[in-house]
DNA sequence: AAATCCCCCAACCGCAGACAT
DNA sequence: CATGTCTGCGGTTGGGGGATT
């Protein structure tokens, strides 16, 4: 028990010690016992609420009327809901606060039973998980307010009162939309779902080097346009697992045609990871990739591991039926990313690159990351009033659900167990603590549909609900206003890289260690993670036309 | 089994605004 | 207008307890 004496503390408008017929009581701090709940009960009962100050003068309690007013209000008041909160309250919850933002009593006031403090706690607890696993805070279909409606002032006051977000001062750079095929940070901004599609046309006779040409901009779209329009035409899976056609395939490439889309996601803004990832994420060694720093990254750079996560769970949705659609991320966020990760080990550098690499490259990086605003940086701590940021998840629902976690337990190709990884953190997300450790094995798969050598990666889930965890890919509908479609593979990555360069992004003048030879590896790299789709069905029309990343080359 | 780590949450503090006197 | 009270909010703290070492 802390007793308080005369002069201790200022309550604010109250005080901690309270004139009571001449002296000072002194006021008790610390977790209330039944017999004072019982005593500030049985005052409120009989002289209702309010008039918090006169309760310690009138009973022998010695608590400030601020920390009675607050323990009726939290814990004895009738009708107070107990326990954790319930899916509904949750979807709740988060969509009060895009609108609210931060008004916990007022988000209170549409929860019955349940108070503001349990809602901060709340949010607070999910935001830092959420940060901790670099998952955006809002489903796709929730804009918050300040978002829709961005207000001057009120983002003054929050950058005064540490809640800025993740500007760099490079992102107040003017853009000019016309001569960037993707959006500007301001255009991300006000773009709560911006994905980009590659669209290629002839993936095996595509040239890395192709010349550039123009291409749409991404456009504005809500998650209610998002989830309007009609789904697109149903896609194998390079990552659907040979052995186990259980799990839904990936559907990102169809080769029976020759309008073969795929989108990148453009991944959810990356809060700061846990300092365990940090350590090895920002890696700077040029030690070969191994599992501490396979995937590396700029320091602050937005581009990691996260974004396969995003990336690449999305496909193990468990409501996913095998060849549905393009997988299409729509996400609100500051920035755009793409990002080339190698499972190789071995990872030729130079220090000759196109100029539109430099600025989007990490020279000491083992893997090849290319991100469209290199100048954001991630800030330590969430601000209370976060820029929302909506990932691929295109409604509450899932976004709750995938919250929850799935349960994955083994995986194979290093890319791969960064998703892991990541799939891991979503695995304790949801009222658990996230699992520390995970298992993976690595099932080296012959494909006899793929001429290369390339090793198949099983994917195999330990616990798996294949229920309703994780947005499945009906959830992610592209539209055709915010893809860009390009007419080769290579050209597609070739413009995405140069579309940084044109987005007002700052060359920091180092050389990059990427060079054209190194980009088709790095696609090569990156195509080895998604042989061509052997699955039955994803060769019913054309069994010939299973997609070969090495032909890229 | 014990020590340690880490997460969650009740409770607190300081401040500001609204309102009543 | 000054003062006191109440309320709301952001931020923080510290203990409990589960997980991990």
């Amino acid at each position: 028990m802390i007793l308080y004496g005369v002069g201790t503390g200022n309550d604010g408008g109250s005080t901690n010690h309270i004139s009571d017929g001449g002296g000072r009581v002194a006021l008790k701090k610390g977790p209330w016992t039944a017999a004072e709940d019982e005593i500030l009960a049985a005052y409120v009962r009989e002289n209702g609420e309010g008039n918090w100050n006169a309760l310690q003068k009138h009973t022998c309690l010695a608590r400030c009327g601020k920390s009675c007013r607050l323990r009726w209000a939290n814990h004895l008041r009738p009708n107070l809901k107990k326990g954790s909160f319930t899916g509904d309250e949750e979807r709740l919850i988060i969509q009060l606060h895009a609108q609210l933002g931060n008004k916990w009593a007022r988000m209170a006031a549409q929860l019955p039973g349940r108070t503001d403090n349990e809602i901060k706690n709340y949010w607070n607890t999910r935001l830092k998980r959420l940060q901790r696993q670099g998952l955006p805070l809002y489903p796709p279909d929730v804009i918050p307010n300040h978002q829709l409606h961005p207000h001057p002032q009120h983002q003054h006051q929050q950058q005064n009162q540490h809640q800025q977000m993740y500007f760099h001062p490079h992102s107040s750079q003017p853009n000019t939309p016309s001569s960037s095929p993707l959006p500007s940070p301001t255009q991300l901004n006000a773009n709560p779902s911006s994905s980009f599609t590659f669209h290629t046309t002839n993936a095996s006779t595509a040239n890395l080097l192709h010349p550039l040409s123009p291409h749409t901009p991404t456009t504005p779209q809500t998650p209610s346009q998002l989830s309007s329009r009609p789904p697109p035409q149903p896609l194998s899976s390079p990552l659907s697992s040979p052995l186990n056609n259980q799990y839904p395939t990936l559907p990102l490439f169809n080769n029976n045609n020759n309008n073969t889309n795929f989108t990148f996601p453009r991944p959810p803004p990356l809060l700061q990871p846990p300092s365990s990832l940090l350590a090895r994420r920002y890696n700077n060694s040029n030690t070969p990739l191994n599992y501490t720093n396979r995937v590396s990254t700029a320091p602050f750079s937005p581009v990691s591991r996260d974004s396969y996560t995003s990336f690449l769970t999305l496909p193990y949705s468990s409501s996913a039926a095998p060849n549905t659609q393009p997988i299409t991320y729509h996400t609100n966020n500051n920035y755009s990313s793409f990002s080339l990760n190698p499972s190789s080990s071995s990872y030729p550098t130079t220090t000759s690159s196109p100029s539109f690499l430099h600025s989007h490259y990490t020279p000491n990086s083992s893997s090849t990351s290319f991100h469209t605003n290199p100048g954001y940086s991630m800030k330590q701590d969430l601000p209370s009033n976060q820029i929302p940021q909506i990932c691929a998840f295109n409604n509450v629902n899932n976004f709750i659900d995938n919250e929850k976690g799935l349960h994955r337990r083994s995986i194979s190709c290093s890319l791969l167990e960064d998703v892991m990884e990541e799939a891991e953190a979503l695995d304790g997300g949801g009222g658990g603590r996230p699992p520390k450790r995970r298992q993976l094995t690595y099932s080296p798969l012959n494909n006899h549909h793929n001429n290369n050598d390339n090793d198949f990666f099983s994917v195999t889930f330990g616990q798996y609900d294949s229920s309703e965890n994780i947005c499945s890919l009906q959830d992610l509908k592209p539209k055709e206003g915010e893809t860009l479609e390009m007419n080769t593979m290579q050209e597609d990555i070739a413009k995405l890289l140069d579309w940084g360069s044109d987005s007002g992004e700052i060359s920091n003048g180092q050389s990059s260690a990427v060079t054209d030879e190194n980009l088709v590896l790095d696609v090569h790299q990156f195509a080895s993670l998604f042989p061509a789709d052997s699955t039955p069905a994803a060769n019913d029309n054309n069994d010939n036309n299973n997609f070969s990343w090495d032909d890229l080359d």
